[in-house]
DNA sequence: GTCTATAGACCGATAGAC
DNA sequence: GTCTATCGGTCTATAGAC
């Protein structure tokens, strides 16, 4: 693994855990055995060091999503393998997730984190489109407000990222099942 | 209003707008029209300002709930009037509200925040022994990881803090209306 | 209760040797 | 690619005048 590569994933760890503000360049050149000035070898600052950890990791993220959404399967298994891939993420990709949720608000407001706000409004195109081709396929319920329900769906999906431990006793296929279970059917006994 | 709680109020609107450790006190300060020197003769640190906020919001906090669960309402009323009330705080606490979402998580690792983690522990206990009930009273599923769903009840509840803006288009009622419709009925048509 | 003035620590980032 | 050394800026907090 390129040098580079290793320090952004030291640096992710970081991030992650303790936040971007909260996380100095010494933490990350401790954690990566060499001195904070040595880093700067390697990017230019803190931010282009978070910039490409998150825009490759979305770049990644809806790549697997627009493989979905250009496929021909009905609304309701497109809905399901959307969320899917999203725990897949949290599970495969917990750190990025993590500053994505913890941190996209604060570096939104810096003009070179423009593509946070871009990819949101994706992800939203994306996730009410699908409610929409439900409602319309007869396949959900017509009464709900498509934005609430987008809304719900999402901070559900990524929220999981805060209590979900990779390799703990739910695997993220066991977390989806019951999510899934819940979003489509609710919690009442039939 | 003492001149403290104003201060409070201001301190609390940027730490929710912007974050704990990305406000200054030259931020609360200069939102206050005085200078930062003077905060001193009010407050002993930024710590302690953060630290009355989240203690007297959850103070009021808990105290509804419990009037809530000592009633002797069904199981199921008591989920539901829980969850309203949650949809309340947001509605009229939206900033304290906002700060222990975003910011207990780093304060937290402080002793002196160790309120944080009791009470957080209160809440599970509060929602898994709802759930509980419920599915012994026969008014909610049996096959429901009990855990799993206290998280997703717990984390749809609280989020909405991110997006939901009082005096909007859907009133902190109309959002639990269709909140509780989708945890308890899902989103899949009958 | 607020101001002036500043201490003391820590931060991100840079320049140049090796 | 890492180290030595450090600059300039910002932060929380303090001391004492008004």
């Amino acid at each position: 693994m390129p040098r580079r590569t290793e320090l952004l994933g030291i640096a992710a760890e970081l991030f992650a855990e303790k936040g971007f503000t909260n996380t100095t360049v010494r933490d990350i050149a401790d954690a990566a055995g060499i001195l904070s000035g040595s880093l700067y070898h390697h990017f230019d600052s803190k931010e282009s060091m978070v910039e490409e950890i998150l825009t490759s990791f979305q770049a990644r993220l809806f790549e697997a999503y627009d493989e979905v959404l250009a496929s021909d399967d009905d609304p309701r298994t497109k809905l399901e393998r959307v969320v899917r891939l999203s725990f897949e993420a949290i599970d495969q990709h917990r750190a990025e997730v993590a500053i994505y949720q913890n941190d996209s608000s604060y570096l939104g407001g810096f003009e070179r984190f423009g593509f946070l706000a871009e990819r949101n409004a994706q992800m939203r195109t994306m996730w009410t489109d699908l409610v929409r081709e439900g409602v319309a396929a007869g396949v959900l319920r017509q009464d709900l407000d498509v934005e609430l329900v987008y809304r719900f769906i999402r901070d559900t999906v990524w929220v999981a990222v805060r209590w979900y431990r990779p390799g703990g006793d739910l695997t993220h296929t066991d977390v989806a099942d019951q999510y899934l279970s819940i979003l489509l059917e609710g919690i009442s006994r039939a």
